[in-house]
DNA sequence: AAAAAAC
């Protein structure tokens, strides 16, 4: 028997929106967690991705909002009494627009505020007043110290992505917005994971919680095939290209461990001919939304990224996801294959697994509590043809590929390199900074303007750094392998 | 071995 939202006795404008958006039974998550939230009580819910996590705190939310007036008699009429706080720039746009559309026949006010964007329009919505404020921490605390955004009338705090949030990355910042809040508030925190240790810090930031746990937590969804594959880091592409063609697949999320990897891997499949764009922190945000939008709208075939997309975006039948990396945190796993299998959907789910993964794939296999078999591929295509310009590779090509956690101990194999040149070390003798520190010198005549020259010496000094580095890369190319 | 979040 599936709980339905009519039994919810919501608030009439917002039961009319979830009509509209046409919501009728709830999911898991949502079935338990709305009573709950609706209590006013604080909750860690631990819930697997795409299964209605937004929804299930911000509907009672509101009715919260809607039920309950403000107490506090603050001469500003709309003042913040719900915040909710997110990891990532696209996810509080896309929770933002959620919350809009649930709260489109309320008077309540809501406005997302992250950064990348112009602060001015941001801030003049923030001066008018909005009820629930959606944000990423370091442009909220811009906010709050250009007292632009006041927050001591705070009663619902939501951190989504809890264990993210919680992580060492953020907490100086959460904790900075954290302490402008009232003590006396309600926190909610909901994950698709949560390590022991979050958890036992998480717990510190509740009073007396509900924990909710609809799904195991660290746990994948089981509409999800999911492969591990043996490759070369050198048969990546063409391992991932074989696979699209095998399963037709029409678009897929291809995960990268770093910014670089994904610019890179992102070109040279434009050039191999598929239709690819990359989303990653380097690129404005302005880049960021509208990588974004072409995949959705199906502009582009495979969306390369970083883990910036790794957690709650939401974007419909995406039939696979690749890790083309093996990602550096298990939990980030479960948060990367949570973008396919959405929503009840079926979705595959592929590893790439190299020589020097061992570590990580035993880490992943104490997450999911499960052995993962490693599978070799056949490939279709010939193996392109490349340079050996490292001794690593050439060893990894050498050897079989066989079960990385195999050589999780053992060291890799010595190998010859020159020795390095000692390079001399000069004490200067006299410093370099032309302004600063050497002996005043009338300038000759004739002389060039001193700008001038200064631009020269910082334009000399940046050559100078960039390339000795040139050199040393050359040294170390081996003669032969 | 990295990414994310503020200019």
């Amino acid at each position: 028997m599936t709980a339905s939202f009519s039994n919810l006795s919501l608030a009439e404008p917002l039961s009319r929106a979830v009509a509209e958006m046409g919501y009728e039974s709830m999911t898991p998550i949502q079935a338990q967690a709305i009573p709950v939230v609706l209590t006013g009580k604080d909750v860690m819910g631990a819930a697997q991705t795409g299964t209605g996590k937004t929804a299930a705190f911000s509907l009672p939310l509101l009715q919260r909002l809607l039920k309950h007036e403000n107490a506090s008699t603050s001469p500003a009429r709309h003042p913040v009494r719900a915040l909710v706080l997110l990891p990532t720039r696209e996810l509080a746009d896309q929770v933002a627009q959620q919350v809009k559309l649930y709260a489109k026949y309320t008077n309540l006010r809501s406005a997302v505020v992250f950064g990348g964007m112009d602060m001015k329009p941001q801030t003049l919505e923030l001066k008018r007043g909005v009820e629930v404020l959606v944000a990423t921490p370091g442009r909220l605390l811009d906010h709050i110290e250009a007292k632009n955004a006041v927050l001591n009338q705070v009663e619902y705090v939501v951190l989504d992505e809890a264990d993210r949030m919680l992580d060492i990355g953020f907490l100086p910042d959460l904790q900075r917005i954290l302490s402008y809040l009232p003590k006396q508030r309600t926190t909610l925190l909901f994950s698709a994971t949560f390590s022991p240790e979050i958890k036992r810090l998480a717990s510190s930031y509740l009073n007396d919680p509900v924990t909710i746990e609809v799904a195991r937590p660290n746990e994948t969804a089981s509409t999800v095939e999911q492969h591990f594959y043996s490759v070369n880091d050198d048969d990546k592409r063409r391992a991932l290209r074989q696979i699209v063609r095998q399963r037709g697949l029409n678009q897929a999320f291809v995960f990268v461990n770093s910014k670089l990897g994904a610019a890179r891997l992102a070109r040279s499949l434009e050039r191999e001919g598929m239709k690819t764009t990359a989303l990653h922190g380097d690129k404005s945000q302005d880049e960021r939304l509208k990588a974004l939008e072409a995949f959705k709208k199906g502009e582009v075939d495979l969306l390369v990224a970083t883990d910036v997309a790794a957690r709650g975006l939401d974007i419909k039948d995406v039939p696979a996801v690749f890790n083309f990396d093996v990602p550096f945190n298990a939990e980030d796993y479960v948060h990367r294959v949570g973008r396919t299998g959405r929503a009840g959907a079926s979705g595959l789910a592929v590893t790439f697994v190299s020589n020097s993964d061992g570590r990580l794939v035993a880490d992943l296999e104490k997450l999911l509590k499960k052995k993962i078999e490693l599978e070799a591929i056949e490939y279709e295509e010939d193996k392109p043809r490349g340079r050996i310009n490292d001794g690593r590779r050439a060893w990894r090509e050498a050897g079989e590929l066989g079960d990385p956690r195999d050589v999780l101990d053992a060291p890799p194999p010595e190998r010859e390199r020159p020795a390095r040149p000692q390079r001399e070390f000069r004490s200067p003798a006299v410093s370099r900074d032309p302004f600063f520190d050497q002996p005043y010198q009338p300038p000759a005549a004739d002389a060039a303007p001193a700008w001038e020259s200064s631009t020269r010496a910082a334009t000399s000094k940046i050559s100078a750094n960039i390339k000795p580095k040139r050199k040393v890369a050359a040294l170390f190319k081996p003669e032969q392998a």
